[in-house]
DNA sequence: AAGTCGGGGTG
DNA sequence: CACCCAGACTT
């Protein structure tokens, strides 16, 4: 659908924007379609301040889109480690290998840019409309927000039928022209005016029209996911450590952690006699530490660390997705966020 | 339409 | 503790 030239919505966010937007990010300076590329994928579900650091991490080790295209997958998942969502790492390696391969630069085009992986709709109309100024509307999560109280929707943004309405809202609101910046617009928006509680209505340029302001329900809007329960999973994490080495295997492509190195688990605590087999080693002795909770987005998962002495390693070559990995030294691969933290307390 | 996929920030 | 965040993908 083809936007409009102005719309009145467009010319009061634009005005904003110019006064108070944000326009001093990292990956607002030196704009590439690489650069955008990299933020939005890093953004997706991410706030800002928690993306600056990766980002400059990761433009600094890879500056180029070739560069990216090059590196192998564990130096992409080595900068991605604490950033969660790990099949965007994956999808970004991927995509930048695809996009050398077939284009020999990052597309222009929507359609090709959508048919990267880990490109859905938003972030390819957020890409090229900050990037080239393409006329595309976004639907990301404050922006969503935004519509959601201006507009009233009284239903929750995840189902198809609102999901479908708010795109077609998006479409009506924005404008062709200066779409880059209404766009940056309703994110700093979202995210600095219109918050989810408390939001700034004295200071949002769209009050005199936004109807959850009128009707005085912004605390109720927008109507929040419909909650589940989380189930609650239970695991052993061994420490296998003989001097300033640990052992870490790395783990399968998909699922949870995919392609990332973690300390071995089992479901239930194991006997010294069934570590030293399943592992093809000598042991001293283990000690269970004290479990902690880490939280999925649809789980929780009780950690009991277990350290276990390690006399004597098997004169067996370990497994291929097996390393002994050495204490503070420069990791070469990506480590899950539980790992990371328990290996910190080493040292 | 529902489930999968993380980790950190915030109240 | 709960909920949310510049979503995309699979089933």
């Amino acid at each position: 659908m083809k936007l409009n030239q102005r719309t009145d919505f467009g010319d009061k966010v634009i005005h904003w924007y110019h006064q108070h937007g944000r326009k001093s990010l990292p990956w607002q300076q030196n704009k590439s379609l690489y650069t955008t590329w990299l933020s939005e994928v890093m953004l997706q579900q991410t706030q800002v301040t928690t993306v600056i650091p990766y980002f400059l991490r990761f433009t600094e080790k890879f500056p180029t889109l070739e560069d990216l295209a090059n590196a192998q997958q564990d130096e992409v998942l080595q900068l991605w480690t604490g950033l969660g969502y790990y099949a965007r790492a994956r999808n970004l390696h991927k995509a930048a290998q695809l996009a050398v391969e077939q284009y020999g630069e990052f597309p222009q085009q929507f359609e090709q840019v959508l048919a990267l992986p880990g490109i859905g709709r938003s972030t390819a109309g957020a890409i090229l409309s900050l990037t080239l100024k393409q006329p595309y509307a976004i639907l990301d999560g404050n922006v969503k927000r935004v519509l959601c109280r201006y507009f009233a929707i009284q239903s929750w943004s995840g189902e198809k039928k609102t999901q479908d309405q708010l795109w077609q809202l998006s479409e009506q609101v924005s404008p062709a022209e200066g779409i880059e910046y209404f766009n940056q617009a309703m994110m700093d928006l979202g995210s600095g005016i219109c918050t989810r509680s408390k939001p700034k209505c004295e200071s949002c340029p769209l009050q005199t029209n936004c109807q959850a302001y009128q009707l005085a329900i912004t605390d109720k809007i927008p109507v929040p996911r419909p909650k589940k329960d989380k189930p609650v999973k239970t695991t052993f994490m061994y420490i296998l450590q003989q001097g300033n080495q640990v052992l870490l295997a790395k783990r399968p492509p998909t699922g949870i952690w995919g392609g990332l190195y973690t300390l071995p688990e089992s479901e239930r605590l194991l006997s010294d006699q069934e570590i030293e087999q399943l592992f093809s080693l000598q042991i001293e002795g283990q000690t269970a530490d004290n479990t902690f909770r880490h939280t999925f987005t649809h789980f929780h998962l009780d950690i009991t660390p277990v350290k276990v002495a390690v006399k004597s390693k098997a004169a067996k070559i370990a497994e291929k997705d097996e390393v002994w990995f050495t204490l503070q030294a420069p990791a070469e691969f990506g480590m899950s966020a539980p790992t990371q933290k328990l290996l910190k307390q080493l040292y």
